[in-house]
DNA sequence: CGTCGGTCGTAC
DNA sequence: GACGTACGACCGACGT
């Protein structure tokens, strides 16, 4: 075996002061004295030197007196504004962290921390060593080969030379020459005016390199490239420029540093120097965050150390009996993975597994009698399903309880509940204090989960979400994790056939359109479009709405303006093709697992402000359906072969919540007797017969039933409808007379949210509404609206969630093997065995008809095919 | 150069 | 200004 490569971490010293300062708040310590700086570079460090446990380590810092940069051009970063004094003076603090922690710091004068990392990144490789340059600075990606590469720890972003190739295209050396020519903004480097990033790799991969670019100027005057005249001359002008960019862009490899990279051993965390941490833990004020490192600290237990695996079989052995488990997996990428799991029990044992080992706490984590406690339960389910554990008997899951308690906070982060329910309180803002509990690694993630745990169940307690959160919420997580796992076919080969078709009708509307305008223009530009119709086409702006920032060129305006000029249909032509095109037939294929055929979405059970799911990467919750063209793309939705695609639609969900929710008792009634309700509703409207009702009756009616679940106003009508104002308006005040138990129960409603700054819907959910009160009235009237939608909204999206978690259940009691694949706010769609077909299709209407007794039937709409296009109802009687 | 707000359009 | 809930592509302005 040939002796491993040690490997060398340089870090980028001033760049991570310099981006803890401003990524952090203004932290001082009761004196005042700043500490962000400090403290985010301090546990920047610490999380490198733990999880990377590095052999040899060097931190560099720029020189604080002038560089050679500064000698070969005055305005050096003269676009950069100086340190702040509250950065500069926490500048000793980091020294000394430093120093503490036998750390090498390197300052050079007369040259930035760059040129010392590269010089020694060079040397070293030379030497034998693998070099990672901690940095998340661009400027160092010249420096890149087989032998270093760079780490972003904050974005824990890696960078090798293979990735450049990739994104550029040319070799990390040449983009030395690319950053001269295109400058740097920032540094003030000027490049050539006109030339940005794309250009200049374009050069470079044209002429190979810069001086081969200034000796074959001619070349690019007389070549192919668009504009090359032009850049040409440009780039002569700035021939002198140029050769002052590349010496300022260029990091120094040969700077004169008398250090050897063998000198840059790491002794390890326990060599480091105690006292001088204790007392920089004393004067900061950082208590949390270096009293483990510190020997006055508590002989707490270490829970970010990986076990022994010497012990591990001792502590799992322990686990097996306690009375709950808490379960983190961390998602710290690639090899990263680990494991922890807490007890609860008297001395809470812990053990932290790394990802080769999670085998051992397998049977724990498949025992479904052992309750378990996890932050995201889909994801944990997910993430050891993929390592062959079928992770059982989680119960409580606090993302969930939290999202329940506070809608306001989306998809809370573990360290945003701890704050919130436990935490502040004090003083409100992010003190110094606080900040620490929060950010400091003192508490282990299942250490977290397991104090918060009693906390969040007795907020949902107080607030009646119990039911809610252990009947439908936590066992749903589980359902929508084996859906993402499942997955639904997708035929790529169809998607890239229509692709090519739709790009070649693309390119025809696009020359037709800009001959229409007479010159070019993108088409894809909103602001471009409204120039040309308005500006230059003089096209009548009577009716045109407005946006923010002017006339609108959206597709009612587009239709209006069709009239006047053939340019606005053409338009509006190129723009449902492009949207369908860019939106779904070119991004899904490379979202197609390429072993499955299969496409896998990731569901959001914690997000929107209503209850519903959401769904994202891709969304396959707003598959086009109404069109043709788009049809054409749910067509390439399909059934596995031997199957069938199963869908099934509620029906008039939301107007049905409404009808129970209301208590209004012409629309149960009309329910109740099976009518067409938007027929029913024009009987009411117009005051005539059900035999009365032709095509355009029934057509207002609906709208007017869709446009009240949304508190649509008498003007939105009109435009709708296509009619006068005032008429809208009568229509509203008609419904209201006809329908008066919803109208006293949206009344009912706005004056409840008023009285408690919150809405709810059946099963208790709750929306917190503080515009109710906001003194702009647009502001307002949309809070009151959305209070208006929400209990209806969201007991719709209750009732599916909760037909889904039967379903669920049925099919596992009938051991089917039919599967759930995707939820659309009121549809499910499965795949089917054919064999299984009828059983199926009973247990799904059951689930979605029996999910709750209203005093209105709900009603489901069964249809089947091949994919999800062509679908043909099914009846089963 | 990345981020982010604005605009537009797809679904229910 | 104008009808609720989402996701996301594209553009263009803005500042690490």
């Amino acid at each position: 075996m040939t002796e491993r490569r040690r490997t060398l971490y340089l870090i980028d010293g001033s760049g991570y002061v310099f981006r803890a300062f401003y990524a952090l708040p203004a932290l001082s310590t009761s004196r005042g004295v700043a500490t962000n700086a400090v403290y985010g570079f301090t546990r920047m460090l610490l999380k490198l030197l733990k999880q990377a446990r590095p052999s040899h380590i060097a931190i560099a810092f720029d020189s604080p007196k002038k560089t050679f940069r500064d000698d070969l051009f005055a305005d050096y970063k003269a676009n950069r504004p100086g340190a702040p004094s509250a950065l500069l003076a926490q500048v000793p603090y980091i020294y000394r962290i430093v120093e503490a922690l036998r750390i090498r710091l390197l300052l050079l004068d007369g040259y930035e921390a760059d040129d010392v990392l590269g010089t020694l990144a060079v040397r070293a490789a030379r030497e034998g060593f693998d070099i990672v340059i901690v940095t998340a600075d661009k400027d160092f990606m010249q420096l890149v080969g087989p032998h270093i590469s760079l780490w972003d720890t904050m974005r824990d972003r890696r960078t090798t030379a293979h990735d450049i190739r990739q994104r550029f295209g040319v070799e990390p050396r040449d983009l030395i020459d690319v950053m001269a020519l295109s400058g740097d903004a920032v540094d003030n480097v000027k490049g050539v005016p006109g030339v940005g990033g794309k250009t200049a790799v374009a050069l470079i991969k044209k002429f190979g390199s810069l001086t081969n670019l200034l000796r074959h100027l001619d070349e690019l005057e007389a070549g192919d490239l668009p504009g090359g005249k032009k850049l040409a001359a440009l780039i002569a002008g700035n021939r002198p420029n140029l050769e002052l960019a590349r010496k300022l862009v260029r990091i120094d490899t040969d700077a004169p540093i008398n250090v050897e990279p063998h000198e840059l051993g790491f002794a390890g965390l326990d060599r480091i120097d105690r006292d001088a941490l204790s007392a920089l833990a004393q004067e900061l004020e950082f208590h949390s965050l270096l009293r483990e490192l510190a020997p006055s600290a508590p002989s707490k237990k270490q829970p970010d150390t990986l076990t022994p695996s010497s012990a591990l079989e001792r502590i799992v052995e322990q686990m097996t009996k306690v009375r709950r488990l808490f379960v983190h997996l961390s998602d710290e990428g690639e090899d990263g993975e680990v494991l922890k799991l807490m007890g609860e029990g008297e001395d809470r044992p812990f053990c932290a597994l790394e990802a080769s080992s999670f085998e051992k706490a397998a049977a724990l984590l498949e025992n479904a009698r052992l309750p378990k406690a996890c932050h995201d339960a889909k994801f944990h389910q997910r993430r050891l399903g993929a390592r062959g554990i079928k992770l059982a008997g989680v119960d409580f899951d606090t993302m969930l309880a939290g999202f329940l308690i506070n809608a306001e906070r989306p998809e809370p982060a573990l360290a945003a509940l701890y704050q919130d329910h436990l935490v502040s309180g004090r003083n409100g803002g992010l003190s110094a204090a606080s900040a620490d509990a929060q950010l400091a690694d003192g508490a282990s993630e299942p250490e977290m989960v397991a104090t918060l745990m009693p906390v969040l169940r007795q907020r949902m307690q107080e607030a009646g979400l119990l039911e809610l959160f252990a009947q439908v919420e936590m066992p749903l997580a589980s359902v929508l994790a084996a859906m993402e796992d499942a997955g639904i076919k997708v035929d790529g080969e169809a998607l890239r056939q229509i692709s090519a078709q739709f790009g070649r009708e693309l390119a025809e509307l696009e020359s037709e359109c800009h001959r229409l305008a007479g010159r070019p223009f993108n088409l894809n530009s909103p602001l471009q479009l409204r120039q040309l119709l308005f500006e230059e086409l003089k096209l009548p702006v009577k009716g045109i709405k407005k946006t923010k920032s002017g006339l609108t060129t959206d597709s009612d305006a587009l239709a209006k303006l069709a009239e006047h000029h053939p340019l606005p249909e053409r338009v509006l032509r190129y723009r449902a093709l492009a949207k369908l095109k860019s939106a779904y037939v070119d991004s899904l294929p490379a979202l197609i697992d390429a072993k499955t055929g299969r496409l896998h979405t990731t569901f959001h059970q914690a997000l929107t402000a209503t209850g519903r799911l959401s769904s994202s990467n891709p969304n396959l919750q707003n598959i086009p359906l109404r069109s043709e063209d788009g049809r054409r793309i749910r067509r390439a939705f399909v059934a596995d072969p031997g199957n069938v695609l199963l869908s099934a639609d509620y029906s008039q969900i939301e107007l049905r919540v409404l009808a129970h929710l209301s208590g209004d008792e012409t629309l149960i009634a009309a329910f109740r007797r099976g009518e067409d309700i938007h027929v029913r509703t024009a009987t009411e409207l117009l005051g005539v017969t059900p035999e009365a009702v032709d095509s355009n009756a029934r057509r207002l009616a609906k709208v007017i039933n869709f446009g009240l679940i949304y508190g649509m106003g008498p003007q939105r009508l009109a435009r709708e409808l296509g009619i006068e104002r005032k008429l809208a308006a009568a229509y509203i005040d008609r419904y209201f007379e006809r329908l008066s138990g919803v109208k006293r129960y949206l009344e009912a409603t706005l004056r409840q949210a008023r009285e408690t700054g919150f809405v709810t819907t059946m099963y208790g959910r709750r929306r917190y509404l503080r515009e109710l009160n906001s003194p702009a009235a647009e502001v307002r009237a949309q809070a009151e609206r959305a209070a208006l939608n929400t209990p209806v909204q969201g007991t719709a999206a209750e009732l599916i969630k909760l037909a889904m978690v039967r379903l669920d259940g049925m099919l596992r009691e009938n051991q089917s093997t039919a599967r759930l694949l995707l939820q659309v706010h009121d549809e499910l769609l499965l795949e089917v065995a054919l064999d299984q077909l009828k059983p199926v299709a009973r247990m799904l209407k059951e689930a979605m008809e029996g999910a709750a007794a209203l005093n209105v039937p709900l009603r489901v709409e069964l249809r089947l095919g091949p994919n999800w296009a062509d679908l043909e109802g099914l009846n089963l009687d």
